[in-house]
RNA sequence: UUAGCAGGUCUCCCUAUCGCUUUGUUCCGAAUCUUAAUCGGUUCAAAGAGGAAAGUCCGGACACCAUAGUGCGGCAUAGCGGGUAACGCCCGUCGUUCGCUAAUAUUAGCGUAACAGGACCAGUGCAGCAGAAAGUAUGUACAGGUAAGGCUGUAGUGAAAUCAGGUAAACUCUAUGCGGUGAAACGCCAUGUAAAUCGGUGUUUGAGGGUUGCACGUCCGAGCCGAAGGGUAGGCGGUUAGAGCGUAAUAGUAAUGUUACGACUAGAUAAAUGAUAGGGUAUCUUGUGACUUUUAGGAUAACCUGAACAGUUACAAGGGAAACAGAAUCCGGCUUAUGGCCUGCUUUUUUU
RNA sequence: GGCCCCGUGGCGCAACUGAAUAGCGCAUCAGAUUUCGGCUCUGAGGGUUGCAGGUUUGAAUCCUGCCGGGGUCA
């Protein structure tokens, strides 16, 4: 499994966003919250991502795109996950909820704990 | 040593692994009669945030609007001279205020100092309290003076009391400048629905729009407005090499100009330039030793012992780039935020 | 990316054509009334007018620069 997390991996159709949060589900470890929805997709990739901070919460934009990089980062690593535990097509998008600054070593763990809580979610149902 | 001001300068480096964007390139595939071009993947290489990228406060470039016309209105600037593409910016200079110093009783010199610094003999307005009186003046006391009289001076209130009064960051006037809208400008391509329904209004007796704060003028002109409902919300160009930067010479008090040479691929768009691990440097803290300086005691040619503050240097241990901050069409300024280092000046404290 | 508006006691608002004690309602506190509480009545406290400069004799008001909040445009 590859680490890549190319430009048609990325979720960036404001129609999706929108989906996403009128009829998306959703699962949580603080501070990270995961939306998503089972849909088709304008690329063809298995899972569409995005992730996004509260310009209310960071006011400065190089802490945004800091916390952004992480999200990112963090992702890019363990999405192996996902791709290997199931076949369908998946858009997602994680928001930061903290309102303090984090550092990889407190996001990394956080995001493990939430893909494996979405998995066991989507088998049960 | 503390704080500040002005000027200059920098905004970590290396290795490994995993990634992002752009450009070039290798190979493979799609499509096509073939090639080129195109699209998708892939190999390798190169490049990839700032001094303020920020605030959006000024000025431009550039683009479009009818060849941007006229009148009224509106806005901005304000000694003089220069610089500049332009400016509300910068430089020089004069003046005013303030502070300091020196002599002197009003001047001179200096300054990390401040200045929106045209006009109140064009007109209009405004001035609480105090005060007799606040802009059409003139009361009291004292003194002077007249033929007579607030005719003259002083006192008193106040920021200001008849003075060509004060006030324009009051209206206003003068001079100068400004057409409007801003990359969500603008051009091209693609996708999709409903050329449907209901109500109102209009077609040369002109609805509506271009058009901007208003009016006029002018151009287009058969649709336009409302209700409910349906669809799209993608791509490409504009878009990055420039009134730019460095060095030297030269003109100028300076801002800045001129000439020569040289170097320079950021272009994202739910928005790239990152993550992790290890090491190093600048530098910081602590400890130990040596030297310098000052000082106490003893010896008295240079020496010995102890103490203190500061500095220099060596070694060891630990910490280690960490401040403000993220390009979004591009420039010139201003303002604000902020960490080092260097230079100059002012300032605080301590020791001698 | 552009444009516009607003900051006055704890809260909601006045005073914005400069004039000296910055006012009103609710809330707070104290007293009266009541067996107690509420209602009612009386009184009191609480403001560097977002911050910093400037103009002026005098600034919440005029001007400039910041800070914070809100709205709007495809």
């Amino acid at each position: 499994m590859r680490y890549a997390f190319p430009k048609k991996e990325k979720l960036k159709s404001k129609k999706l966003i929108d989906l996403l949060f009128e009829e998306g589900k959703s699962v949580s470890v603080y501070p990270i919250k995961l939306i998503y929805l089972r849909t088709a997709l304008p690329e063809n990739v298995r899972i569409q991502a995005g992730v996004t901070v509260s310009k209310k919460n960071f006011k400065s934009a190089v802490r945004r795109n800091r916390i952004k990089r992480l999200l990112r980062e963090s992702y890019r690593l363990n999405k192996g996950q996902v791709f290997n535990n199931s076949d369908d097509t998946f858009a997602f998008l994680f928001l930061y909820l903290g309102k303090e600054m984090p550092n990889f070593g407190e996001i990394a763990p956080k995001m493990v704990e939430l893909l494996h809580k979405f998995l066991v979610k989507e088998k049960t149902h």
